[in-house]
DNA sequence: TAATTAAAGACAATAAGAGTCTGTAATGTC
DNA sequence: GACATTACAGACTCTTATTGTCTTTAATTA
């Protein structure tokens, strides 16, 4: 079990579009030169987090994408559903005649870890970054 | 992304051995009669729970397996990590130069998950099982 | 020795993930 | 309006992991 790549990706992307000045857009050519994809894979990518309402996507020239709402209001949870959906974690795939308890304790420590990540803002990402930068910066 | 149903039938398989009599051992065609499965595939299944010491097997007639420490010392996470691995959910597959952030941030939620299932015991699912059970009893 | 049982390994089928290619629709520029 | 640019949609392939099955081997008891 783990996180598929598309979901790496998307985090990515969705820290740089943040960290980018908030009215530009950009388009997958250059998103994904930077990643080093496919810009038809990112492309697909891309659509979904539009769909989810996370960014905002321009077709035509001088289109391209970027961040559809406040920066403080994106949180990793957000991404990570647009990815891989909203699915399940567990599920008791055995028949039960009162429900399972097993899936009951899986789906609470589940719940628990979405409560977590929908708390991490990505905007703190690219905060530390620059932090990060300026330290760097500080001591040459 | 999804847990196995192997970590779903090994999870049933384990709440099942707690609640046996401690002594008692069960081969693999019973267990596999319970929960409708194919002993070939159950009998891996219980192969991975054996390697990682949760269980014991003894070959031969009269063989079968058994619980191989006290109940209490056997948490979720323990049967989790011996079906799927000790593999994370999350790495990040781009090159940073000083680490990925967003690698730090799921690392730390996946850290609190996995210290929330090691909490969980399963002989909590059977103390639960016979607790429902008394109720029933009791209401009729 | 014979019956029973777990373990190991090869194999097949299915599903999911990862990624490419091609074509279509929308937008801006001239 | 014509053309270039860009996102979107869908079909397609490739690889990998999961889910099993089947067969053989090894260990144990009677």
């Amino acid at each position: 079990m783990k996180y598929s790549n598309a979901t790496n990706y998307a985090l990515h992307t969705m820290v740089y579009l943040i960290w980018l000045p908030k009215s530009s857009t950009i388009g997958v050519q250059e998103l994904a030169e930077i990643q080093k994809l496919s810009p038809t894979y990112l492309s697909k990518i891309l659509t979904k987090l539009t769909k989810a309402g996370l960014i905002e996507s321009t077709p035509g020239a001088k289109g391209g994408y970027k961040i559809s709402k406040s920066p403080n209001e994106i949180s990793f949870l957000d991404v990570i559903i647009a990815i891989e959906g909203e699915s399940n974690l567990f599920n008791c795939s055995i028949h039960h005649n009162e429900g399972c308890l097993i899936e009951e304790v899986m789906r609470q420590s589940e719940e628990n870890m979405k409560a977590e990540l929908k708390n991490r803002l990505l905007v703190d990402i690219v905060k530390k970054m620059e932090e990060q930068k300026q330290q760097k910066a500080n001591s040459n």
